[in-house]
DNA sequence: TTAGTAGTGATAATCATTATCAATAAGGAG
DNA sequence: CTCCTTATTGATAATGATTATCACTACTAA
């Protein structure tokens, strides 16, 4: 059984009257292709499969939403060097658990690991705990990104 | 005594001319700002900055030697979420020892700390050896990010 | 039903970054 | 030191991602 946000009568409606939003057709169908792909989708990207099932939606909605999304914390924003923002749902999804990323250099490509995860959020949470007091800072997400070459381009 | 590149007789110049590129006064300038600043420079702030001292510099000058000095490794790029690249120099500047960063997500301000580091970096390369071997990936560098609200902001 | 307002599509505007190209200057050979 | 080759540069046009605008549509609550 699928999970995520196609039945737009679960946690995400909720979430979004929660906020004073509406749900909507094209929320809902961004909320569909995010929820659906494993890859880390730009807004053009996002755009383009929309229009295979809601061809009336446009690119700035996708924006809109997407920022939206970030917003209220379903949402994930990357950036991955190539000059364009790239989003994935920040858990739910069949696809998601908890992970971090390996970024090729030469090509681009983003490989999800969730190995070591465990240890590498827990020494997190205790430098979390040491940051926040010291520098009065209320963390709310972190971001660990791998640079290197992958196999291919090596 | 100052330490950086101001003096480009040292080992950044030697650098560039291990690659086959030439020492020129405007990426000595360039240079020059980053190992006396301690902030993360955008291309215009270096730009501007490279302004006063060296003003016959344009900014796709900064915009080129900019990328070059990140190919080349003396140079890191970061993305804090304000829509624009910012730079700081690798190492070596009196400046800078390794860091990771805080972001405030309200005021964008970006706190760099050293504290926990050592743990950090042990873990890290513990995750790296294991990513390594287990995606054939070759890893030359790491991001960690903490995003959240500064003092100011909460 | 209706008023009020959130959301939308189309598209123009913005703005960071990149490409172009003629002019200039670094560095080696002589 | 001078000349030559070619990397580098400044000015500026072009590109491309993202954002703003605006008239129109569609919820929602009364």
């Amino acid at each position: 059984m699928r999970r995520g946000c196609e039945e737009a009568s679960d946690g995400c409606h909720g979430k979004f009257r929660g906020f004073g939003y509406r749900m909507t057709l094209a929320r809902q169908s961004i909320l569909d292709v995010l929820s659906r792909t494993s890859k880390h989708l730009s807004a053009e990207e996002i755009y383009h499969e929309v229009y295979k099932t809601h061809p009336t939606s446009g690119l700035a909605t996708v924006y809109r939403t997407v920022e939206l999304l970030v917003q209220i914390g379903l949402v994930n924003k990357f950036d991955f060097g190539d000059n364009r923002a790239r989003y994935e749902l920040e858990i739910g999804s069949e696809h998601k658990a908890h992970h971090h990323h390996l970024v090729c250099m030469n090509c681009r490509r983003v490989i999800d690991y969730t190995d070591f995860i465990e240890e590498e959020v827990e020494l997190l949470s205790k430098t979390e705990k040491g940051l926040s007091k010291k520098y009065n800072f209320q963390i709310k997400k972190h971001i660990i990104q791998f640079y290197g070459l992958c196999d291919k381009c090596q």
